[in-house]
DNA sequence: GTGGTCTAGACCACT
DNA sequence: GTGGTCTAGACCACG
């Protein structure tokens, strides 16, 4: 179910986080969604329980799952809790670190356009919202 | 010269990093000027040397800067030396990831290439390039 | 389980990583072994924890080891990821470098052919390659 | 006359002492010939007359050239002076250098035996010797 | 005065 | 217990 590459220098939990986060925004995780057990994602993944612990923490914090003492983890279906200000922030932040890399990587303004455009296809977002 | 946050979860080598690609990207700093040297940093931002040290090596593992010894750190003007598949795999996890967190963040597709526009027009991209 | 000169020009670190090279190059380390941790080779070579994880960083770098957060450094059985032309001459330069300082040791060509003959014998090279 | 590159983590001046030991190894300067002054050097290679110095008390130190009192510095035409037993460890250590490094390029002992060989068709060396 | 290396030792993040 | 980061400060090599 999950990718996981120990080799690299994100942290395993972080990359849990971020592959749940993709899921949801690709629609292959929906509201309800039950996520698996944190044994049985250990087993399966051959991780650390804590890990996953660790990942479902973030991931509850994040807004993006609830835990229901005895039934498991499930997806809320509803976005970030961050205020108006904040979130602009972050999102601000991430497109500065993208464009910034992209130029460093040596691609052009479209290059990096063109592979934005490419990743929001793969998301199913909102019709429209500000 | 640099703005630092020792209480951000982000290594503050790292933000060193980061700020000198982004003035780099900008075009306040160009191929052949001189970044402060390493004493002169540290006690300026209050960090200790060896802090400043590490990122100075992240930049010139970067390709971004070189080191002279007696002389001092320069801009090298470069881009990365990656191959081609893993620059592009870099492009689209860069991408991939402001598309995925914009979408938590409740951004819709629009709000995305909106920020991204703004980004790129701080940035001093070349023309054209693939 | 290293031989460290701390009276040598060549810095500590540095020797640490051409042993570590050379244990791989003669097959007593192998793919996913894995090296002492960052304190017990510091305690047992009575050298600063640092100093060891700057060899760690060295030998990460040139590919030889990956190191995973909480479990340790291990040996990635790969070869250089440098490119057909910068790969070549960095062998060429190793060998003007040797053949150079043997003619001003004094010696003949048969000398050097017999003494890289001697360091080849020892080395676990792949039967063939380019 | 010299070819220096300050970018290379190499410093300048063992860069020059190299460049000198292997002009003499190649017979493109021979016993009696005279060095450039360090101002003359200095000057054309636009470096620090420090560094001249320094590789010019290296290259005497290790009997390559001499110096005499106003009259400049020059090639004395001899091979090493050190003894036996630490002139063999010296060859065998640069032996061994370049057939490790040789592996970790992904080198096979053929290819490495092939670049040395190459290497001494460019020198000069004695019939015969051990 | 510049960067390079090393020691000593603390605290945090990860598995 | 593992590696990751940071501080404090010394001494050396280089230009």
């Amino acid at each position: 179910m999950f990718r996981i590459d120990p080799q690299s220098s994100e942290p395993i939990f972080e990359q849990l986080v971020f592959q749940v986060k993709a899921l949801v925004a690709r629609g292959q995780l929906g509201a309800g969604d039950k996520l698996p057990s944190v044994r049985t994602l250990a087993r399966e993944a051959s991780l650390n329980p804590n890990t996953i612990v660790r990942a479902y923490d973030a991931l509850e914090h994040d807004g993006v799952i609830v835990r229901r003492q005895g039934s498991g983890c499930f997806v809320t279906g509803e976005t970030s809790a961050l205020n108006g200000k904040r979130r602009r922030q972050a999102l601000d932040e991430y497109a500065t670190r993208a464009a910034t890399e992209a130029f460093h990587l040596g691609f052009s303004a479209e290059d990096l356009r063109a592979a934005v455009d490419k990743a929001i296809k793969r998301i199913r977002f909102p019709e429209d919202e500000g």
